[in-house]
DNA sequence: AAAGATTGAGCCGTCAATCTTC
DNA sequence: GAAGATTGACGGCTCAATCTTT
């Protein structure tokens, strides 16, 4: 389903999922901005990942770096209007692959699907939401 | 789940999932040997990438490239026997893997999100068994 | 010394081009 | 010319080491 939807985008001309995801965290946080560490703990990516992928979505003018005023040590990834905009952009691309791939053929068995698989996220430990 | 079973792997010395999914597909294949192609499609990965994964398999020599008799283009990947040993000791890191952090929270939903899933991958139209 | 971010090296995947055989 | 396999170039991720700030 994820390589479907990869390619639909692409074919669109429009960047791959993981920009998605990280513009996605970015625009629901407080402030519309996140430290790399909480970035990279949210999209389950290492932190020198996501320091790349943010380099690459900087460069794209889709989010910038902020300093933190009471820590020079860090960085905030904030969203810029470009990226909010490309956030509107690849959504119905994105939810057209959900639905026709993976929503459809679920059809009504979904809310046990959804919580089995929630069962097995939380089994882990890892991010909740 | 992957990654978590991943980590039970290297944490005991052995090879990474993409390993044992290649050696699988050999052991329950006709003559316990399948061309690349055959292989690429199998594991859903592109030729190109099955080359080099069979290189490293074979550098390690858990199966070794045999020449095809009535095609002197092609060649098989063929298990060999430490291949198949090597499949023995995976299995059970990997039985542990999928019982423990999936079957176990999916519990009593488990035939539903089976039939579901299945719905799912016919719907794409790629591999079957 | 520890935490946040960054950089360099290496691994693994894909795409495009090449070589051999059909 | 087309198909099977291979190789070279490149993108993206991870690990280990580094730099700065706490």
């Amino acid at each position: 389903v994820i390589q479907r939807i990869e390619r639909d985008l692409q074919a669109e001309g429009l960047p791959p999922l993981g920009w998605y995801d990280v513009l996605w965290a970015l625009y629901r946080a407080p402030g519309r901005r996140l430290r790399i560490n909480e970035l990279a703990e949210q999209v389950v990516l290492s932190r020198t990942g996501m320091v790349r992928l943010v380099d690459r979505i900087e460069a794209a003018g889709l989010l910038r770096r902020e300093p933190v005023p009471e820590d020079r040590r860090g960085a905030y990834a904030m969203i810029t209007e470009e990226g909010v905009k490309m956030l509107r952009k690849m959504w119905p691309v994105y939810a057209r692959g959900i639905e026709a791939l993976f929503l459809a053929p679920v059809g009504a068995d979904a809310a046990v699907v959804r919580d089995a698989l929630e069962r097995v996220a939380e089994r882990d430990g890892s991010n909740e939401d």
